[in-house]
DNA sequence: GGCTTCACGGTGACTAAGTCACACGGGATC
DNA sequence: GATCCCGTGTGACTTAGTCACCGTGAAGCC
């Protein structure tokens, strides 16, 4: 009698007695764009998403905003695990990019998981070497990566097979941590080089070589 | 007949079976200015820092370092954690600041460790908690804050009771993640406004109130 | 249809930050 | 005393971020 069903083959890695036990955790349903965390909230579960998107972004005090990863099915979102377990609060903002079905873990089975299972341990453990991948990642691109050569790279990543890039320049900006400006202008000299071609709402890749080229550029 | 004393109090939490065990690891000694790991190197062993400091460093191609994160006594190092458990590869840069005292448990007996004991269960997830929010401190600066607030920040924070702070302009650039003469320029600014005053190596804090205004700035 | 409203994007002018090249001087070393 | 190197100063230039404001297209409302 499954609860729900594990598309996202999380539970492959676990042993079978604990399989049954988180299956018959209720999902939850989340509509898209809720506000699940905001800086200083504190988790009360740990959370595995089973289908949908959430971004957890970084905000500054100039209002600017900066995307720090994305949880994707089959993961879970670490800061909701630290709050879980090390009490610390909450400092990212979370909010689902999509409709989501979750599972939550309450606090009393999560202990017991990783009390018993080695399995579910492994698990944890990737999601947060995951995590602290991405974050070194965006440092690395913040700190040290020119703005034109992130905005190639975000750009090709989320490129569809028709080269069709559906997000506002305020999008970009946000995943790229910059203002909205400058990628108007970055856009605007991409194009007049042919690389791409501007519309409303959307960008429209012309030239990927090229523009891996830049994304690359050592 | 303990092999070691804990001296940060990180065995506290411990079990006292599991103290025992840990106490029969030998610590190893290192001396200051070893590479400990470079991007890309795999860890063999979970470490907990027993005396000393180590600088975590991430580098950019441009040659840029960007201090991550200090270890100090009684912290464990989280990337070395990840090497052990989810074969994720380092992607940071860690020095040992001064020399070192430091425990190296094996893999199986972190295993065992894992497994059995919930004390260090917690004491990993607060040293990876620890982490995750340092990370999230540094990229907010990087990617919000002006190189004069973080500037300031990082002399009071370094500064002894004195006020002098001895570091170099490279080092202080290194620790906000930006360039020498940038340093060199925002202090020869504070110089001038009397809020601080250079020397060869070092800098002397003369205007505290002030110098915390301008780090608190909104 | 005509009107309002608003998200999206374009632009100019200015400030802040990063880069590059090179110059200067104090200590240490030989 | 000559040399070398590290720490620092500086000018000129590029790139990025900020602020204020404008135009326009799309959706909704009357």
């Amino acid at each position: 009698m499954a609860g729900w069903v594990d598309d996202a083959g999380f539970l492959a890695g676990l042993e079978p007695q604990w399989r049954e036990e988180l299956r018959a955790c209720k999902p939850v349903l989340v509509p898209v764009r809720t506000t699940l965390f905001r800086p200083g909230d504190h988790a009360q579960s740990f959370v595995v998403l089973l289908s949908g998107k959430i971004g957890v972004y970084l905000t500054g005090r100039n209002g600017r905003e900066l995307l720090l990863y994305s949880v994707t099915p089959g993961e879970t979102c670490v800061q909701t695990t630290l709050g879980v377990l090390g009490g610390a609060p909450y400092s990212g903002e979370a909010l689902a990019e999509t409709d989501l079905v979750a599972v939550l873990v309450p606090p009393a089975l999560f202990e017991r998981l990783m009390a018993g299972s080695a399995g579910f341990r492994h698990f944890v453990f990737k999601a947060f070497a995951a995590r602290l991948g991405d974050l070194m990642f965006v440092l690395e691109q913040v700190a040290f990566v020119k703005v034109e050569q992130r905005l190639a790279h975000a750009l090709l990543e989320r490129a569809g097979p028709d080269g069709l890039v559906s997000m506002t320049h305020h999008d970009l900006a946000v995943v790229i941590g910059t203002a909205r400006e400058v990628i108007s202008r970055r856009l605007e000299a991409m194009q007049s080089k042919g690389l791409i071609a501007n519309e409303r709402g959307a960008i429209r890749i012309l030239d990927r070589p090229a523009l891996s080229r830049m994304a690359a550029q050592d």
